[in-house]
DNA sequence: TATTGTTATACTCTATAACTATA
DNA sequence: TATAGTTATAGAGTATAACAATA
């Protein structure tokens, strides 16, 4: 197989397991899913948060993320409130219980994720791998928002 | 946000726009899904394949890879053939069909790859990048095995 | 007219489990 | 009894598109 080829399979292959080995400790440990704990760190550190802001970070279409938010709703960890400069649109916020349980699940989320990379690369390795992911990542958002 | 949360995100967000960006071109100039690409490659690149290596390959339950290999099969690029050491279990094959879109869409493929890797980080960043993946997707998949 | 979001439909995937056939 | 796979059900996710409300 071409190089190119192993390299990309390699990234969705950890991607893949990675997300499911975080998943199952979330689930078993604090009952949200990783999609869950995902979009609600993405509300947490973006105050005026969204629908389409969701949208673009998750890269989800316009339907799923509403009814996404729906069940975010609906467990109580988040809650939408008017936007006063446009009514088209609702800001998104935590609840109180939606700081609690990402406070709570983040040790689990950040311990998992180390066991997989801190713990198992070099630091000069670790370091070049994340410069290498933003970079790539950086270039795909710009021409994603062209 | 923490190193290593950031790290993962960075992860996730390229496998997505990656994914999503060959996924569009694949479907669009040869009309199959990354997903069945994906399969198809692991059918080929391994004689005597059966559905439950696509389930360990791929990650997914064995009710989702038996209704991945019948639409497969209903787009007529693979095959279900007896096999003689054990009646409960098929060898997935190719069709020539089969072969003839992998082939097709292998340059689109390689060639969307290769765009957001080869040509946007040095050579010494891309080979370091390729090991780390490995190591990772091998500490995985050991773990997940046992 | 364009943008923001919701809703409806259809399809895929998932988990779970019942079931068949074979080892 | 265990393994390989198929099938059924229900629930969640997605894409697509029609739609409403607002800019």
């Amino acid at each position: 197989m071409a190089r190119t080829a192993r390299l990309f399979v390699d990234l969705v292959r950890v991607e893949t397991r990675l997300w499911n080995a975080v998943d199952a400790r979330l689930q078993a440990e604090h009952g949200l899913r990783l999609g869950q704990y995902d979009l609600l760190t993405v509300i947490a550190g973006r105050p005026g948060c969204r629908v389409l802001d969701l949208v673009h970070e998750v890269a989800i279409t316009v339907g799923a993320a509403s009814k996404a938010v729906d069940r975010l709703e609906a467990a109580g960890w988040c809650r939408r409130v008017a936007n006063p400069a446009d009514g088209r649109s609702s800001f998104l916020e935590l609840t109180p219980a939606g700081e609690r349980i990402l406070s709570g699940a983040r040790p689990v989320y950040e311990e998992e994720i180390e066991r997989w990379t801190s713990r198992l690369l070099p630091p000069g390795a670790l370091e070049e791998l994340a410069t290498s992911l933003r970079t790539i990542r950086a270039a795909l958002e710009a021409e994603q928002r062209s």
